[in-house]
DNA sequence: CTCGTAGTAGACAGAGTGGTCTACAATGAT
DNA sequence: ATCATTGTAGACCACTCTGTCTACTACGAG
């Protein structure tokens, strides 16, 4: 494998399982197997380091919920998917993301708190995405503009909270809540489409 | 004022700030003016320094957020006011809580992962505490077992989601949003008590 | 008076930090 | 065959980290 590459892997899994200032680059060096000379002749500085490792998880994040989503019929079968395949999340039975402990764009926030800190831009943009992703399914539902909104809101607030329980409490079920909630909630304002 | 509380608010402000791992325990010091001596004279390491700003914000936000529900009928208007409180905060209106950047117990919980860690816990029994909170107010409306807990969770959740959606997205009026999907669940729910 | 507690200044230790540097090896194009 | 390019190993630099230590002052309770 490209060294490049395995330097931003093996980067964003301890930095996701140990948080970002708790890991020094000499053991992401350790554990690659990769000099240190080689690692600043591909990044300037651990900071463009830490924000590769953010856009690595951006795309294989995105990637998997979408293959999530399009595995079932667009509109309200996706975001009632969306809920489970965080419940799958949540219990770590995704080998592609890695032990669950918690939104890796949530903690990485939580250390470049600074909103004009580019880390933190990235992981805005993450959100943004995931957000878009979303808002698309609730499109099909086909229903008034003000009631798009609100239900957008609705199932990112469910699934940005289900992810703080989840891991702040170790409720694991969160995702799973939030589905019941979400049920509910379409089930008095749409028709079954 | 107290050495051993002059320590405890100084560290909570520097490591709410800037993230706990990236402030040293010098930078604390220096802040506050006191020895290093005296630091590790009242506690055994800087986990139980932080352990301590932890507690601290515990109370002084659960404090504060008493005393907002307090202010309005219980019941309904509390959990209302519930997100009129949150907006406040995001907004940095509440000189008692700092500057916004976040929830220190989500962001402390990003650092500290691992939920055997005493500052996770301590982060988790806080999240109980507010959520026992909700639930004393959301036991006010009177409805069946099974909503009763459906409710609460939608409160939990959508206040978490929108810390979260507030802290990365920038999206400050995210308590709003919350509010305005309470607003018209509870309407379809309940009848007005 | 005595003893325990709180507090101070700051040197120091040992490990770790991000980042640079020298010296060298392998490769492929001309 | 020669030479530029790319990458490697790891010593090294200046600095910071948590935590310890000596030597000392001040104060209140019994």
């Amino acid at each position: 494998m490209d060294k490049k590459e395995l330097l931003v892997r093996t980067a964003f899994k301890l930095f996701y399982i140990h948080g970002i200032h708790a890991v020094g680059v000499n053991l992401v060096l350790a554990e690659s197997g990769i000099a240190k000379r080689t690692l600043y002749h591909h990044f300037p500085s651990k900071e463009h380091l830490i924000e590769a490792a953010v856009r690595h998880r951006d795309r294989s994040y995105h990637a998997w919920l979408v293959s999530r989503l399009d595995a079932v019929p667009a509109g309200k079968p996706a975001l009632l998917e969306l809920f489970n395949a965080l419940n799958d999340w949540f219990h770590s039975r995704v080998p592609d993301l890695d032990h669950f402990n918690g939104c890796f764009f949530i903690n990485a926030s939580a250390e470049f708190g600074d909103r004009d800190n580019a880390i933190h831009q990235a992981c805005a943009e993450h959100k943004a995405g995931i957000s878009a992703l979303i808002r698309k399914h609730v499109d099909e539902l086909s229903l008034s503009d003000g009631i798009i909104v609100e239900i957008t809101n609705l199932v990112v607030l469910l699934k940005e909270g289900s992810i703080s329980l989840a891991h702040v409490q170790g409720n694991l079920d969160a995702a799973l809540e939030a589905k019941a909630i979400l049920e509910s909630v379409l089930q008095d304002r749409i028709a079954d489409k």
